[in-house]
DNA sequence: TATTGTTATACTCTATAACTATA
DNA sequence: TATAGTTATAGAGTATAACAATA
């Protein structure tokens, strides 16, 4: 049933406009992504939080809200959830006391490991009607816009 | 501001993944395309139905529901604001009485024109960053993905 | 004055279950 | 029994404004 409204609507004008095409194709990663994160206790966004906490690159609160185009108040809550979890640490900032960084714990950067890996997975299955080249061009040409 | 956390976090290992990269230009087009729908009083959603229901393809709830990956009770909502607004008219299907086909009505066909040149414009906007043979490719490969 | 993190709040979006009428 | 559409509701996600501490 799922497929053959696919059939019939495939060639509408809608299937080929690019803004139709990212949501279903985002559609798609989620269902895997989250098939990944559940058994680990994480959601695609606090794993974004944790995958930077976990670069060594000490990114502060804002930053977080900037980069992964979400609100400062939303960082609040998935930071509190993963320092909760025992997984990130606030650090007050030594230049700056308003300022907290986020670092993960010797935990969070074990869980990250494991988060790393199943995102992977879930990339693979998600892109699986891509080639490898073609995954790598789709990177790139997203890589353009997002940035 | 925003930028420098870009250029800081840019090689970050999340910053490859095609997931996050999704939806990052996701975020990018609906910045645009809201822009260019709310003139319109239009969304994003109400547009995609909106389209289908222009296209002299006939779709049921149903299939609209499958089509869009939305919940069908979310179509219901969708196509109640569209009927109130005159664009479109819930028709009872000839062979079966428990089901309707969503049809534009000339103001919806009028509605769709409007809405899909400044869809087109949004797109172009999002897109700035790559090249029409970029863009061709970049269409193709999330279909591959989105279907 | 402007900025970081925080709290509170409301609004949109999404998912689920239950109902009706038809098949 | 199963399906199309509907209703109600709750949960997740998102946006906004206001506040304290600090710059």
């Amino acid at each position: 049933m799922a497929k053959r409204s696919v059939d019939r609507f495939r060639d509408a004008a809608l299937a080929s406009e690019i803004e139709f095409l990212l949501a279903r194709a985002r559609a798609v990663g989620i269902i895997h992504a989250n098939e990944a994160f559940v058994a680990l206790g994480l959601k695609a966004r606090s794993y974004s939080v944790l995958s930077l906490a976990a670069s060594g690159l000490n990114p502060t609160q804002r930053e977080l809200a900037d980069f992964l185009s979400l609100d400062a108040s939303q960082i609040v809550a998935i930071v509190d959830e993963l320092e909760q979890a025992g997984f990130v640490v606030r650090q007050p900032a030594p230049n700056d006391r308003r300022t907290n960084v986020i670092v993960a714990t010797d935990s969070g950067l074990a869980k990250h490991r494991e988060a790393q890996a199943a995102a992977e997975k879930a990339e693979g299955e998600s892109m699986n009607a891509l080639s490898a080249s073609e995954q790598d061009a789709l990177r790139e040409l997203l890589t353009k816009i997002a940035f």
